[in-house]
DNA sequence: CTCCCGATAT
DNA sequence: ATATCAGGAG
């Protein structure tokens, strides 16, 4: 046996145990991804999927969302919950794009940062999965997920963002991004998390404690 | 820290 | 009934 550490055993287990991860929000272009991501806070994905679905056929540019405006931009998104904020930050963001960016998404996280509704995990989505660029977005699965397997401990996204990036190598930060989301979803669920089922419980912190302390 | 917020699972 | 869902802004 081989002394590999933790976070490189989890990284190649999960690999083997999920290939198939990925992003799990329907795209077609960097500008459907930023909405879709946008649209993601506090719902689940599979439901993005469905309202996309609908509002891309009509309109996926920065200029066909402005052409739909406020009301008509509520109502479509209105299932996804936090709707109004949705609305207004996504319509004002497609201004900013029109306006200064000749209709394209930035690749670049700082500048994605600077539109309104887009934070720190919307634009690590973003250039990660549209563009190729190593990123690591900490989002609830993620952040949940790497404190239970013991891979981090800050308080704050940022922090455990910052944790993983030093854990892990660049070249692995995006796929390791969609494992620990897969794991997550599938496996470490927040209320009912299926330990026996888990191919890294075997190196997990919180599963050691548990059946440590009955 | 609170607020935004509907849909779904438990 | 309540926690949770690919968060961000004030």
């Amino acid at each position: 046996m081989t002394n590999i550490s933790n976070s490189e055993f989890i990284f190649e287990a999960l690999q083997k145990e999920f290939p198939g991860a990925h992003c799990e929000l329907e795209f077609q272009t960097p500008f459907e991804l930023l909405i879709a991501t946008m649209l993601s806070a506090q719902c689940t994905d599979e439901r993005v999927n469905q309202v996309t679905a609908v509002l891309f056929s009509e309109a996926n540019t920065p200029e066909g969302i402005i052409a739909l405006g406020l009301k008509e931009l509520e109502n479509k998104i209105h299932s996804l919950g936090l709707y109004h904020n949705k609305a207004k930050n996504i319509l004002a963001a497609s201004q900013i794009l029109s306006d200064e960016y000749g209709g394209k998404v930035p690749e670049d996280i700082e500048l994605l940062r600077r539109l309104p509704g887009v934070g720190r995990k919307t634009a690590n989505v973003v250039v990660s999965n549209a563009f190729g660029i190593p990123a690591l977005a900490v989002d609830t699965h993620v952040f949940r997920v790497a404190h239970r397997l013991g891979l981090a401990a800050g308080n704050t996204p940022e922090k455990v963002e910052q944790e993983l990036m030093e854990a892990f190598p660049r070249e692995r930060w995006s796929t390791l991004h969609h494992l620990l989301i897969f794991l997550g979803r599938r496996i470490c669920a927040a209320r009912k998390p299926n330990c026996a089922e888990c191919p890294v419980a075997a190196v997990c912190k919180m599963f050691q404690e548990d059946i440590a302390e009955p």
